[in-house]
DNA sequence: TTATTAAAAGACAAAAAGGTCTTTTAATAT
DNA sequence: ATATTAAAAGACCTTTTTGTCTTTTAATAA
């Protein structure tokens, strides 16, 4: 569905949104063990989001990252667009140049439900609100989950 | 969503059924100039499909690509795993190595219903109900819908 | 002010996807 | 038989995606 690099900023900025929670500022290597990522590509990665101004960091000892707190409630959709553009919101799924109710593909009913689907839990979802919900439910950003080690 | 290799190969499929319908046998040159994708990218593809057996061919004069009568009410969703593999299907939506309900990723219970959604479709689907309803209604395959030239 | 820490910048490289082209093989028509 | 047609095979190339690594800059701590 998504690309790697796309599923790697998502993921990353929900932990690092979880950590703020806990008044942490994680750096790249925590960040890239816990959602799995290589740690270069996460640093690549996060460095372009700081530019586009999705997240913040801070340099030297202590410093890492953190969720500019008028960045955290910004639907999904936005840094999904920055990263992949949008050809999944308002693409034609059988590849037509673009998608149109007055030359449509073979799927353009069937296909339109899913592309909408798509955009609603993209528009309706933040890094704040997977944050949120996965602290309170039983929730994973990589292989080992660590919300809930206290199982035994 | 899918991949461009796929788009073409439904694409070119879909024509080359429809096609066959009016008892003809579209070449390689037909298909790509109609479906608007790059010939000899077409030609690798259906060479590929050819050999997997989702189409048959005939060379020489008259020749041309024909869907064996008993592939062409496979679902799409073969015919996609063939050429991407399931990952669509079954993988996690956040990029987790895999969707497991007892180590949900913060989108599992929202993205199942997209992904549900998409196996419903390609699973219902087939070339040939594509075809069919190509032809019945008013669709497209390339940018020149010439279904319906008869408008004037 | 110097050492240490951690991100920023940017070069480099491997792999996958997308695309092009030439040569060979197999049909048909003359 | 031979000329023609069209797919099969396979080499090759380009772009995008994914990933790696070194050097530089900025912050803090001693
Ligand atoms: S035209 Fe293909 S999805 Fe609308
Ligand atoms: S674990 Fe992510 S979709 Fe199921």
């Amino acid at each position: 569905m998504f690309k790697k690099e796309t599923e790697y900023a998502l993921r990353g900025m929900v932990y690092i949104q979880i950590q703020n929670l806990k008044d942490r500022r994680p750096g790249v290597a925590e960040i890239a063990h816990e959602i799995e990522a290589p740690f270069f590509y996460t640093a690549k990665i996060f460095q372009r989001l700081a530019k586009q101004g999705f997240v913040r960091s801070l340099k030297g000892k202590g410093g890492g990252f953190f969720l500019d707190p008028e960045k955290k409630d910004l639907p999904l959709k936005e840094i999904i667009i920055a990263i992949e553009g949008n050809e999944l919101f308002i693409g034609c799924g059988f590849g037509l140049k673009n998608c149109d109710e007055n030359n449509p593909c073979p799927l353009h009913q069937q296909y339109g439900l899913i592309r909408d689907e798509i955009n609603r839990l993209v528009s309706g979802e933040t890094i704040q609100s997977l944050a949120l919900s996965s602290m309170t439910k039983n929730v994973s950003l990589g292989f080992s989950r660590e919300n809930s080690e206290k199982k035994s």
